[in-house]
DNA sequence: TTCCAAGTTGAAGATCTCTTCCGATTGAGG
DNA sequence: CCTCAATCGGAAGAGATCTTCAACTTGGAA
């Protein structure tokens, strides 16, 4: 299926190794959208030399975050294996949340911020089973109020990543109590009513509302 | 101090009148950011008029949004006299995020999602002083943990703002479910470590890091 | 009715970013 | 060393939005 894919010159190679991590960089402070004239012009290279690498920003973005995602996807399937399930999700929780504190970009890229790649789309679809079975088995040992989906956990996210992204400049410890805010509302919020539909938590990180 | 400021020609004024209501319009669903040719069109006038009516886009926000600034001041004057702190405290938020739900553009200026306007600013100085009040009551009353600040209630706004924006599109109330859920960890989480600076809050609604 | 200051319009120049493209350069096999 | 396909660089055209402005129109006072 996947082309051979000849290896590049050893000039080609180097490049688009600068290339990574500058953009790795530039991304990591200034989030997703950096203009490609940026990158090339921190890089020293033109921008022909990104384009001809990287034709669509979706190819930098894999290139740049794959292996970061199956850091988090990593993340999850250890948290599963938790013998405490309100442990492991909030360890999970934390550990994403972390990983994102240290890239603005990829916190974006995993909050759904931006159009999501197709990489980001298929990592939420292998973890949010994990999560939903670790909801299920807290939920039967009392750890959390029935009702409780993985959209309410996808929910958390996004808002602690909120205040993450507010506060990153001036207090770039605030999100950590926001996520303790939010775990204890987990914990004792009504969650009984209107479940979110199952589709929802598709839609808080895939969105493209920008 | 301020002008007399001569009345406007039946004409000007009427189309000041149409931009208001068309430009209102349009940041409700899509958001302050919208093109002034876009609102022009809309309202079948030419660029130029946006432009001599209102020169700085502040202008334009000012006379469209600070009626509504007013109201949520009102709530907050309104919560304050409330003789439960608490219920003063979740009334005054849910109020606050019902009017933001009602307009995408008035959520972005009410949380500083955008650069904020003078307007608002003075509005956060106003209401900021009013919530500490109901909160030290909700702590002394047991209500509120020790430690909770003005800060701590920011972030609550922020955070479901967050998702009101990220689900507006497909699941228009989940916003509500998200509110519980903080107000849940307000009550129920350790507030009592790192106290945010005083400055926070500031920041957190006013800081333009887009 | 006349007149002109106030008002209107949309083209046009400025910016910013995206994306393409072609002439110049270079790594590496022969 | 030679050759050429791969690579590089950056100018240039396109699209979006901002902002200004000169020519045209009109409300309303005299």
């Amino acid at each position: 299926m996947t082309e051979p894919a000849p290896p590049l010159r050893r000039d080609a190679e180097r490049n688009r190794q600068l290339l990574l991590r500058t953009a790795y960089e530039l991304m990591a402070s200034r989030g997703l959208d950096v203009p490609y004239e940026d990158i090339a012009r921190a890089a020293g290279t033109g921008m022909g030399t990104v384009y001809r690498r990287f034709p669509q920003r979706q190819d930098l973005l894999d290139a740049l975050f794959s292996e970061h995602i199956d850091t988090v996807i990593g993340f999850a399937e250890e948290a599963s294996r938790h013998e405490d399930a309100w442990a492991g999700l909030t360890w999970f929780l934390e550990r994403q949340l972390e990983v994102e504190a240290q890239s603005r970009g990829l916190g974006e890229l995993l909050r759904g911020r931006n159009q999501a790649t197709e990489v980001v789309r298929r990592a939420h679809e292998r973890m949010t089973p994990l999560v939903a079975g670790l909801i299920d088995r807290a939920v039967r040992a009392g750890q959390l109020p029935a009702g409780a989906t993985p959209a309410d956990f996808a929910a958390a996210h996004v808002m602690v990543g909120s205040v993450m992204d507010a506060s990153r400049a001036f207090a770039p410890g605030l999100w950590r109590r926001a996520l303790r805010v939010a775990l204890a509302g987990l914990c004792h919020a009504d969650l009984s009513g209107d479940p979110p539909d199952e589709v929802v938590i598709d839609h808080l990180y895939n969105d493209q509302t920008k």
